[in-house]
DNA sequence: TTGACGTACAACCATTCGGTTGTAGGATGA
DNA sequence: TCATCCTACAACCGAATGGTTGTACGTCAA
């Protein structure tokens, strides 16, 4: 049971880490941040096709940081309330980790003086 | 000038989000966190190549989210101090602007009542 | 000196990624 | 109704990814 628990939030971690690591998805989360926008009006700020926007954010919507819903003929992509802190909490247990690792130094170091 | 400097951001970003988007390196970071451990150390541990794993060891360097120091005839790699901080800090930076996001939604809603 | 160990790196392969163009379908306004 | 707008999606392409095996080089111990 964890076990595929866990499989299932390395998945969901892969999916975040890997929609994150492109500037134009980036910049994406950022602005939709902000106001909810259609892909449409994203797609005029950046210098690529319409199905390239289009599928950044699909990207961004399957690993859940970001939302979409219909608005007459438009789809308003917003992003997702929780999903940000996610990731940053994933983030803040590595440096957890991290910061027993610099403990364990210092009292290294104790002992040496 | 501030041009290239945010190109720059942009290119290690990139390099550190993708270089987390892979549940093998993920582990790596968390385990080189705890202790230094050499890329033979580390290759034991998973069920795949000596190169392999060192591919993944090159791709964290490359990202900075990890060092090597040569001692004797292996290569100890450690978690870089600064680097997890600096990620987490850009997520934290995302956070912000989805707050402010948020306290508008809120003077909106007060407005209303 | 000679093995054995730890590492580096090249070459290769299948798959994924980021982009393109083209086609088709639902919603809107005249 | 009909032209237009916005979206969806398939097919394709070159480059990057994640893995493999094989070869070569430095370092340590016997």
């Amino acid at each position: 049971m964890t076990v595929s628990a866990d499989a299932l939030i390395d998945d969901r971690t892969d999916a975040v880490f890997q929609a994150l690591a492109d500037r134009t998805r980036r910049d994406i989360v950022r602005r939709v941040a902000v106001e909810g926008l259609s892909v449409s009006e994203l797609a005029s700020s950046y210098d690529m096709s319409f199905a390239a926007v289009q599928k950044h954010v699909a990207v961004l919507e399957r690993a859940g940081l970001v939302t979409k819903e219909r608005v007459g003929r438009s789809q308003v992509t917003r992003a997702d309330v929780g999903a940000i802190r996610t990731v940053r909490d994933l983030l803040g247990e590595l440096e957890v980790q991290w910061r027993g690792r610099v403990e364990r130094i210092d009292a290294l170091l104790a002992e040496d003086a």
